[in-house]
DNA sequence: TAAAAATATTTTGTCAACAAAAGTACAAAA
DNA sequence: TTTTGTACTTTTGTTGACAAAATATTTTTA
């Protein structure tokens, strides 16, 4: 899947740095300081401001000239933005999952729902593998909707966009018992190859997740 | 609206090399030498690198280690994709767009369409500015829409892609008649703030464009 | 003391030189 | 003629040095 060619040092800062604020080692808005990178990392300033630059396509720091690059900063307001173009996008996802997806793709969505469904009987405290199970979910969906764009744009950009932002897990007890149900309809209208029930069940997913967002929100 | 920020020569490039690889003047495939690009626009090898990895992050170049820069070459399956998202995100752009239009906003896309339409029956042999004008008018509907996260993915990064595919002028004489019909009635919808009728004939119009692509695309 | 000016230090911007890799040209052998 | 190996050229990768800008510190002055 990956170009599998040697990278050069400006590909490994890219990748290595990205990964640092991803896991929240550079917390957001926190300046990525040349020197102080450099010798971090064990590479020249070239690779490294290459490196940057990259990050800012990406849309991970920002830029500003004379004064260096900060690992972005989401603010609560564009994490309710990209719920809703997730939204759209996630029930196009299914709208063309429904239609594409082979028997194997649904035995193997089925599959990652049996494995959140022991996560959840297991380990009843934390819930951080439950969060990456419901990703897992997403991705093999958008990646069996066959759309290559939309699958680069939701799991690469937007996902990591959305990483950025650490959301305090402190979600309703009850939403992963619902999150399960609702994935469980998903997947059953994907199988019954209804596109248009699919569209629907995820975007009304989605958005309950974004309300529940808004209400963890505000106060 | 734009940092206005004095730039640095790596920003000056990406932006220089950026308009270069949309107004054709680097045609996809080509290769982009950095000597010979140094060159040409009288900047140095690591400003010029810089840009490229920026370049890079907007997909509008690829770079491979150790083999150097070319211009991103689109096939036509993606533009189809890309065809894809944007129904469904200038549907969202269209509901958001109903809830969110002020009476100013609503006489701003009247006057584009107005404008359009006397293109029309003027240079009624030269259809680059009515493209240029369809473009306006979508571009100015998903601002209207509010979703600042939303604009920038389509009406930056989505929108420059579909550029780089220069698709050859030969769709049918009559879509731009019908293409102008299927605006006015969007906009109606979005006046009269029915955001489910906005976004229902807003992914239409994307649909009928799409379908016209396909049929001049695979012979 | 507090504000302003001058100086020093750090940090970013840029370039030129060198190392390494890839590509090219050409000659010798099968 | 095709292939293989070798020298040569071009192109990319990387570093270190220096210029310029910004920031921090000290000194001066009201």
């Amino acid at each position: 899947m990956l170009s599998n060619t040697t990278p050069n040092n400006a590909e490994s800062a890219f990748q290595i740095i990205r990964s640092a604020i991803l896991n929240g080692e550079l917390s957001p808005g926190s300046k990525i300081s040349e020197n102080n990178t450099c010798q971090r990392y064990g590479i020249g300033r070239g690779p490294l401001r290459e490196a940057l630059r990259q990050l800012e396509g990406c849309k991970l720091v920002e830029i500003k000239p004379n004064a260096g690059a900060k690992v972005s900063y989401i603010k609560p307001a564009q994490i309710i933005e990209i719920y809703e173009i997730r939204e759209s996008l996630e029930g196009l996802a299914c709208k063309l999952a429904a239609t594409n997806a082979t028997t194997s793709d649904c035995l193997a969505l089925r599959s990652i729902i049996a494995k959140q469904q022991l996560q959840m009987t297991q380990n009843n405290g934390d819930l951080t593998p439950l969060k990456k199970g419901d990703l897992d979910l997403h991705s093999s969906i958008v990646k069996v909707s066959g759309n290559a764009q939309l699958f680069q744009l939701l799991c690469h950009d937007l996902y990591q966009l959305l990483q950025l932002y650490r959301l305090q897990p402190n979600t309703s007890p009850s939403r992963p018992h619902i999150a399960l149900t609702e994935h469980t309809q998903i997947v059953d209208a994907i199988e019954k190859k209804d596109s248009e029930l699919a569209d629907l069940l995820m975007r009304r997913h989605i958005s309950n997740a974004r309300h529940e967002l808004l209400a963890n929100l505000s106060p």
